[in-house]
DNA sequence: ACGCTCGCATCAGGTGGGAAACGG
DNA sequence: CCGTTTCCCACCTGATGCGAGCGT
């Protein structure tokens, strides 16, 4: 589909900058993306962050280029991910220690351990034939401004959702994404305009199909798929500074598979049911009447979030995926049979839900909520984020991780490939092994975050926002005085304690497998892909599965206690590994290292 | 008397489920 | 016949408006 096309074309038909996007980032980010997509999921690719104007510079063979400059952290994360996906995927979790510890280190290590960039020929446009475009594409060391960096905000609870495959819905009115896609942005000109919009693009060449409990392929996808796939964030163009100071929400972002459709086009996005896609942001710098600079195609920066791609689909078909949707989104509590349940027991619920269902919270916490200042952003971005945090250049990077763990890009390329081709399941897989790692960092700092928040109250009031890990940094700060006073009165959980104590046995059992996991790189991702499968039976039937028929059915009485420690277990597992991380991070700012000591800690 | 804050009610919009309709 | 799509439903959130209470 369009997409797929080109991600250059694309862009370029994308109205704002189509001209200039084509020339550049958004294709590099494309391909990038792409590339680290299959290889690394999101996973590796969150870590792994290039520097923009590395991942502009050159796309495909960028890679080198980027690569070159991240060499150092590259290099830590080469072993890792030279192998295979594991290997990227752990070094994931891997290099955060190592590229975190100094925060600027951490950054430029991270530019180097992201994949996340994603070399051109993952994704699907790249499938189509990547684009020379965005190999040539420089980006000029550009300004200081140039070399953005991008967090995704809500990323625990986009890693949940793709550990079993996220689904979108689309109907013909349009519905909006969940979770939607929010963004933290650094490394901006402060003074300079941009716009930012999301793009989503075919993922793979393949149309999908939900059966025997999973997705599969079937046949190929319609790139014949016309209508608008592109959207412009509302608040463009802005200023860096503007862009820089909060986080970039598009909770208003729509989908739908009405072709017809033209007049809310600018606010929805055409997608095909059964297509898996892979949502872009771009970020071109433009004059300040918003007009894109032609002049200047190094101007503009895509990244890609493997972690955030989906199969649309016209109604739920995984039961996993809809138990997450009604558990974190608040706009289904109605659907939520334990919804007493959820606020006494289930931390997890609670933790990870509000967390990750207040994505808004989440990116608006440690921008916006907590007005965070750059330093801040820094510290947080460099700690907790910095996988999250991708260059422009980080798709690229994210190639280049892939190669450079690989040696051979062509490896990699292959790799993904051969997983789009394999479909669901293989990159199912790759997601998971990617996502766990992720995970067990965010879920780690989750988990403590839960039980605190609960312990505290917070969530409450905050409800979902407030649940975020964030919330809990919060704490630490200001903003947090205000939470407490709100969750007082609604709290009437104040069994949250309770939950915190379930945790241990989940955290226990949780544990086991991520270590595994992060311990074999190339041993994870096979026991990964074959636990995916197995896992995501089980998970369903254990966790999930349980929980959705618990609602439904009513099967399990304690629906409630499943869902927690599924949850648990998830955040715990994934903690427990990344808690050490962190730790091992050196929080910028006091506050910070409170923050994950606080987590660490527990 | 004026201004501010808080609480309640209302409305618009979003969500998944289920049944019906549609298409191959 | 089967899979997919569409429509309607009940429930919930969030924003907004209005009024009451309180402080200056």
């Amino acid at each position: 589909m369009l997409g797929n096309e080109g991600e250059s074309s694309t862009f370029a038909s994308t109205k704002e900058a189509a001209d200039e996007r084509c020339k550049s980032p958004a294709v590099d980010g494309d391909n990038s993306a792409a590339g680290s997509r299959y290889a690394e999921h999101g996973v590796g690719a969150d870590r792994y962050y290039i520097p923009s104007a590395v991942s502009k510079q050159s796309p495909e063979p960028p890679n080198p280029c980027s690569f070159i400059p991240y060499t150092p952290s590259g290099t830590v994360y080469s072993p890792s991910s030279a192998g295979r996906y594991p290997s990227s995927l752990h070094l994931g979790s891997v290099l955060p220690p190592a590229g975190f510890s100094p925060s600027t280190a951490g950054r430029s290590h991270f530019s180097s351990a992201y994949q996340l960039g994603q070399g051109p020929g993952c994704i699907y446009p790249s499938y189509t034939g990547s684009g020379s475009a965005l190999s040539n594409i420089t980006l000029p060391t550009a300004g200081p401004g140039m070399r953005a960096q991008v967090y995704l905000c809500n990323r625990p609870l986009w890693l949940k959702f793709h550990r079993h495959q996220t689904e979108m819905i689309i109907t013909k009115q349009g519905r909006r994404m969940f979770p939607f896609l929010s963004f933290n942005i650094t490394g901006l000109n402060l003074t300079s305009h941009y716009n930012v919009f999301v793009e989503v693009v075919l993922a793979d060449p393949n149309h999908w199909r939900f059966q025997g409990g999973k997705w599969v392929t079937c046949g190929k996808a319609d790139n014949s798929s016309q209508g608008n796939k592109v959207y412009i964030h509302p608040e463009s163009p802005n200023t860096g500074a503007h862009w820089m100071r909060q986080e970039i929400s598009f909770s208003k972002l729509k989908l739908t598979n009405n072709k017809g459709n033209t007049h809310s086009t600018s606010q929805m996005i055409v997608l095909q049911s059964l297509h898996k896609y892979q949502p872009r942001l771009h970020i071109v710098e433009v004059t300040e009447d918003g007009v894109d600079d032609i002049s200047s195609d190094v101007k503009t920066q895509s990244f890609t979030f493997p972690e955030t791609q989906f199969i649309a689909v016209t109604a739920y078909q995984n039961t996993d995926i809809t138990q997450l949707k009604i558990d974190h989104n608040p706009f289904a509590k109605g659907f939520r049979d334990n919804y007493d349940s959820m606020y006494t027991a289930p931390d997890n619920d609670r933790l990870t839900p509000s967390p990750t269902d207040s994505p808004r919270a989440h990116q608006i916490v440690p921008s916006a909520r907590y007005s965070m200042q750059p330093f801040f952003q820094d510290q947080f971005v460099n700690n907790l984020p910095q996988h999250r945090f991708y260059n422009s250049e980080r798709a690229v990077p994210q190639t280049n991780n892939l190669l450079s763990p690989q040696p051979e890009d062509g490896a990699s390329q292959r790799w993904f490939v051969t997983s789009m081709q394999q479909g669901g399941n293989s990159t199912s897989t790759s997601n998971k092994l990617d996502l766990t790692p992720y995970e067990g960092e965010y879920s780690s700092s989750l988990l403590p975050y839960g039980i605190k928040s609960l312990s505290m109250q917070t969530s409450h009031a905050l409800s979902y926002y407030q649940d975020s890990p964030f919330s809990t940094m919060t704490a630490g700060w200001g903003p947090r005085a205000a939470y407490q006073r709100k969750v007082p009165p609604s709290l009437p959980w104040s069994p949250r304690p309770s939950p915190t104590a379930g945790f241990p046995d989940d955290s226990i059992k949780v544990k086991p497998q991520v270590e595994e996991e992060v311990n074999g790189s190339g041993g994870l991702i096979s026991s990964w892909t074959e636990a995916q499968p197995s896992a995501l039976s089980l998970d369903k039937t254990d966790s999930y599965s349980s929980t959705c028929k618990r609602r439904r059915l009513s099967l399990n009485g304690p629906s409630t206690e499943e869902s927690s420690n599924e949850i648990k277990c998830e955040d715990l597992a994934s903690a427990a590994p990344n808690s050490s991380s962190y730790s091992k991070e050196a929080p910028s700012s006091k506050s910070m290292a409170a923050y994950y000591s606080f987590y660490t800690n527990p």
